[in-house]
DNA sequence: CCATGATAGACAGTAGAACTATCCATTGGC
DNA sequence: GCCAATGGATAGTTCTACTGTCTATCATGG
């Protein structure tokens, strides 16, 4: 298909889909003159998915393309490690790189030691610089300095439930056709589902809320 | 104090500090004469607040503003209903107001029947205009699209599990010393843990994907 | 009393992100 | 042959979150 054809089954604007092409987060059209390429379903399957990324999750272009590229390698190496696809973007919320950047003096004390105390208590075997763990450290941080009482150990209950929506998700991606739906499928679970837990969360606790103290 | 105490004491610029002022973030200080005025405690700590919020939740400052403003309503009605304080704040991901900017035609079949039926099944007696229903909506919506085999049924563990989540976040809110500490804590707790949240999903899934397939 | 430095408030400027528009030299299809 | 569509390049736009500059004070130390 050429890429109006692309654009309209997508939804996507023409300029837009160059500009997804210029930053390489979607592969080009296969060329069938010097001005006349062609594209396929995986394109429109691809764009879909960056759509999703970028509207429903609201990555950044930049963290996008970081995913596509974790998703190629992890089907290249047919080695699906849940969890680590996505652990290369931020984690929607902290920007470390700034943080890096211009070292504030003001950095509260780091919550390094205490996550790993979590993990061990946890008996979790993950990746050292998961950029989760600085995520972790850093919330402790924050609530540290707010003088809200929940260290490390408090966070252990969360943890638990924590393993078992981790055990949904991975019960999610059994029996996936070829390793290449399966990352995808892997990525679309990990990311599009981080807004609806949240959603979740605030319902949830409406509803508890209004149970208590009687809304 | 004056700004630049304040400015030293918090880590944030003075200009910063006066944008803030400016769009309402912060009240600003006691005026003593026409160039010079006093800020307390109140203020550092509600700067403390702001840039939790912005820098480790990673909201907008139209956001924070409304979860501000939220937070003062709260306080004056001397009635907490933790979720729907956040509530008014689009949720981290989904950008409703663009979708209804321009009506894309490209808006795949509504879900909002769905999400009425996950709340019927869970007995949740929750708020109609909430937004987070519009998140779940687009959630499965996404999810769908991509053939992703998880309806509202799907989501009812992992609605299971946020009610549990629920119940740990009011519980840190007992014995709260007055109603304004209690709904600051209210928002530093929903919005503060939810990076945390994900991460801890993120790690338990690296340790679970590790189980299941030998990492 | 006066020099110096800080301040409030107004407004302009900047940097980055995510598009969006314009151009031009083709070229496929009628 | 004609014309709308295309690929590729580049420039422009919009929005957000600051950051910088300016001016008229004003506090404070000498």
């Amino acid at each position: 298909m050429r890429i109006s054809e692309l654009s309209r089954r997508s939804g996507v604007s023409v300029p837009t889909i160059k500009y997804y092409i210029r930053e390489e987060l979607l592969p080009g059209g296969r060329l069938t003159s010097p001005n006349q390429a062609d594209y396929d379903e995986q394109h429109l399957r691809r764009l879909r998915l960056i759509r999703a990324l970028i509207g429903v999750r609201g990555l950044s272009v930049d963290a996008t393309r970081q995913v596509l590229s974790a998703l190629a390698e992890q089907q290249s190496s047919q080695h699906i490690v849940l969890g680590l696809a996505l652990g290369v973007i931020p984690a929607a919320g902290p920007d470390r790189a700034a943080a890096e950047r211009e070292p504030t003096e003001h950095e509260p004390t780091k919550q390094d030691g205490a996550v790993d105390a979590l993990m061990r208590e946890l008996g979790w075997r993950v990746y050292d610089g998961s950029p989760a763990r600085a995520v972790l450290a850093d919330t402790l941080a924050s609530l540290q300095e707010f003088g809200v009482a929940l260290d490390w150990t408090g966070l252990l209950p969360y943890a638990r439930l924590a393993e078992q929506t981790a055990r949904l998700d991975l019960d999610a991606l059994e029996g996936a056709p070829d390793p290449l739906e399966m990352a995808e499928r892997a990525v679309v679970l990990t990311a599009l589902l981080e807004p609806a837990l949240l959603a979740l969360r605030r319902l949830a606790q409406e509803d508890e809320s209004a149970r208590r103290h009687g809304g």
